[in-house]
RNA sequence: GCGGUCAUAGCUCAGUUGGUUAGAGCACAGGAUUGUGAAUCCUGGGGUCGCGGGUUCGAGUCCCGUUGGCCGCCCCA
């Protein structure tokens, strides 16, 4: 057993593993920028004040946080979200609007190790800012999607939900409640779906029992799950905030579904998230057996880039994490498996063969093309058997007749057919071969 | 932070009521095989039995502690 293990809830990335991660990055990547967003990063170590002026003091008992040798209060980054709005605000004026922005980077937080969760992962982010409308959610939903469906992944095995903080404050509004009131209620909200009743208790012993009537209406309120419904629910009390919010939702579910997305996305107004700062809607991608965690979460902080500093700036964001969504995909059996594969494997004779390969080799690999060959001289047979398990397409031979003659002999892996190239044609030969000559 | 459960080779595991030098399969490496691919056979490397203490003539095995993994709770991207 090894001396040393790597830290409880840090992963390692053998060659494998590795490939799995490269896998999903890639895609995610080139997804971010088929709906035209920009990369960056920024450092992974951070002033503590930035997470603590955010959230609050309870997030710190996530943080991995240190004093550093210069007497610096820092702390490894928990999320994106406040160094992405410290970004943008130092230079939102000379920003091209909209600012469309996304990255992916490794997150740390001090928590139980639990499946699907560590203490450091992945996430994509995603971020517009400088949009108030429902145009900037329209276009993160389609991404949130495309980003799981271009795994293969389809509407039966992931869905969104999307709800909205402001309609339940202009809703709670309108019976009647104030806002430390709302805040209490939207507690309960968020917690019906798992503890029922229970959820209210939190509420109960702040505030005192909440009325029948107006509870009656926000659990009739929480179950809605279609546009139809909201609109029955809230036609009756009109209101211009109301009416124009509804008018948002129109918006953004009419978009989706010209999208032709309208499949993925369902409403579901007992979503509210816990995070504080949002501001707006928010939604959650789910995978449909519930059988895992929440895949992807998001929604509007139009605050915070203020909060923080900088100027007053609408945003709206979500994160996908790797562990989840890792999961999802072998469950489904969408997480393929990697080889390296070589295009090209060298059989080698002897000493004097292989400085006679070597030009060959390195020629054919500044071309472009994968080559391996045994380091050390190895038997025909069993360079036969390598070449044949490493998965290349051809095999070239350099034994001591081939070289007499100037030439070298090539092997068709899969067909098992052999020729003799001359030495001088062979990065043309198997440029050809691969290029669909032959 | 709380509870359950587990820990023997790189992986999957066996190891008798406590008894000599801890085993197998797979994987890896070498050979049979100095000119051609899935087989077979032989050989080899690799272990502080998670770590520490205790009981015992003797501990992989029993007891206590501890660390780590997994699952659930709390919390929450």
């Amino acid at each position: 057993m090894a001396t040393f293990q790597s830290l409880p809830g840090f992963r390692e990335f053998y060659p494998e593993d590795f490939a799995r991660r490269n896998h999903i990055f890639r895609l995610w990547r080139q997804t971010a920028s088929t709906f035209g967003f920009a990369e960056y990063d920024a450092p992974v170590l951070e002033p503590l004040e930035l997470y603590k002026a955010k959230s609050g003091e309870e997030i710190e008992a996530q943080l991995f946080s240190f004093t550093d040798k210069g007497g610096r209060e820092v702390a490894l980054r928990p999320e994106m979200t406040p160094t992405v709005c410290r970004l943008v605000g130092a230079k939102a004026s000379a920003l091209k609007r909209p600012i469309k922005w996304s990255s992916i980077a490794e997150f740390y937080r001090y928590e139980r190790m639990q499946k699907g969760r560590g203490r450091c992962f992945s996430q994509f982010n995603a971020d517009i800012f400088g949009e108030p409308g429902p145009e900037a959610e329209t276009e993160l939903i389609a991404m949130l999607v495309q980003c799981l469906a271009a795994f293969g992944l389809t509407e039966q095995d992931f869905y969104v939900k999307l709800s909205d903080r402001n309609l339940w404050f202009y809703y709670l509004e309108a019976l009647g409640i104030d806002e430390p009131r709302i805040r209490g209620v939207l507690g309960a909200v968020d917690r019906f779906e798992k503890y029922g009743e229970e959820a209210f208790k939190g509420y109960t012993e702040q505030f005192g029992p909440l009325d029948d009537g107006v509870k009656i209406k926000v659990l009739a309120f929480l179950q809605i799950k279609s546009l139809a419904a909201l609109e029955h629910t809230l036609g009756s009390i009109g209101g211009e905030k109301l009416t124009a919010r509804l008018a948002d939702w129109k918006k953004l579910l009419g978009n989706l579904e010209a999208m032709g997305l309208a499949r993925f996305v369902e409403v579901d107004l007992g979503v509210v998230r816990g995070l504080a700062y949002y501001t707006g809607f928010v939604f959650e991608a789910f995978d449909r057996k519930g059988e895992l965690r929440a895949l992807a979460g998001g929604g509007r902080y139009d605050e915070m880039v203020q909060k923080l500093g900088g100027p007053a700036l609408p945003a709206v964001g979500f994160a996908v994490g790797d562990m989840t969504f890792a999961l999802l995909l072998e469950q489904r059996g969408l997480m393929p498996t990697f080889v390296q594969v070589p295009d090209v494997y060298c059989v080698i004779g002897g000493a004097a063969e292989r400085h006679a390969a070597f030009g060959d080799i390195h020629a054919l690999r500044a071309a472009g093309y994968r080559v391996d060959y045994p380091l050390k001289e190895v038997a025909f047979g069993k360079q036969f058997k390598v070449a044949a398990e490493s998965g290349a397409k051809i095999a070239l031979l350099y034994g001591g007749d081939e070289i007499a003659k100037g030439v070298v002999k090539l092997r068709d892996l899969t067909d098992r057919s052999e020729r003799e190239v001359p030495q001088a044609d062979v990065v043309a030969t198997v440029r050809d071969f691969f290029t669909g000559g032959r």
